[in-house]
DNA sequence: GATTGTCTACCATTAAGTAGGTAGATTGCT
DNA sequence: AGCAATCTACCTACTTAATGGTAGACAATC
């Protein structure tokens, strides 16, 4: 028995990174799993629903990266360095954020989807605040800067390089991107 | 005498950076210039040639203020700034960056849409490193560090504060982190 | 008189979503 | 254990609306 609802979703996901929410159709994704079209709404009714399945997904996989990072890394430095590995991946199979795909959408956006995004970025930002917070306490992280405005720098420079550096497919390039973002949070 | 095209372009460019490119239609548009929808491809006989003319536009006007910057603004720091700015309106009005909204499409971009943006971040580029390499050299920006790679990580840093701050409408929280931006660059 | 800009009216294709049905597994009841 | 009811997952066939794009007519203008 194969598990129809994972492979939709696993599908829909790099359809969505690879080309954008509206860029998408069942018919496409019915082709990439192999099923019909129709049978996509038995699992997800509306197209609505499965974008929020979608960040759901996404988000819970982040979720369990950013628990591993803090507890496996020590330091402030490294676990940013960490975070931001995460995204290479995306440069690296040519995929895009899934969140980002989204919030290029805006206004055009379904307001829950809206919702589920900055949900996603805020727990993101919510989570660098306190490794940030943490890491200049313990001297890892350069103090004086606000660790909320920093938090709100990191997701930046690491969404912006994502989307820059997977149009020039250099991941080498990301891998710069990220090593200046990680050196100018030292302490000097 | 209404200068139709140019009418076009501007709504059409309102539209794409707020709903992405797949996200609106020449339905769309015409309704927002006040036209019918065969009278636009009059003007633009396909989408691809309206976003190839869109995005000629949008880097023509960015060339011109890149050059009003280099002309008009002194040190290496300034400069990022005032180009920092430049991204900044979009937050305010909501608006995405048009070729930020083009990338997300990915491998679906027509050939021709991705070698324009390409172009265009490349331009971007190779501006801020001519402008990182003069500041090193005038003392106003930190050395050490390669000029290549620190433009992309400027045009990352900003890219991705627009992408993130148009959703959460925060104009104040993009003006943060362009100040993390420009302050990093500073020599210590 | 040719070109420019707009129109109405259309086309083929694709979009999301629905209706209704079928085969097979699971469940509840006697 | 036997059996009917239900549920799950899929199907074909369809609807309605929207998509990008075309054909050809009509005025105004150069």
């Amino acid at each position: 028995m194969r598990d129809t609802r994972a492979e939709l979703l696993m599908q829909a996901e790099t359809l969505v990174r690879g080309r954008g929410y509206a860029g998408f159709s069942y018919a496409d994704l019915a082709a990439a799993v192999g099923i019909r079209k129709a049978s996509i709404h038995h699992h997800f009714p509306t197209k609505i629903d499965l974008g929020a399945a979608l960040v759901a997904a996404y988000a819970a996989r982040y979720a369990a990266a950013l628990e591993a990072i803090r507890r496996d890394v020590p330091d402030g430095p490294g676990r940013v360095e960490a975070y931001g590995r995460l995204y290479l991946g995306g440069v690296e199979q040519g995929l895009g954020c899934l969140c980002a795909a989204l919030a290029i959408e805006g206004e055009a956006l379904p307001e829950r989807l809206r919702r589920d995004i900055a949900a996603f970025f805020a727990d993101h930002l919510a989570w660098l605040e306190a490794i940030l917070r943490e890491g200049q306490a313990d001297g890892s992280v350069r103090g004086g800067a606000d660790p909320a405005a920093l938090a709100r720098y990191v997701v930046a420079t690491l969404e912006g390089a994502l989307l820059m550096e997977r149009l020039f497919a250099s991941p080498a390039a990301f891998r710069g991107t990220l090593a200046v973002l990680v050196d100018g949070l030292r302490p000097q």
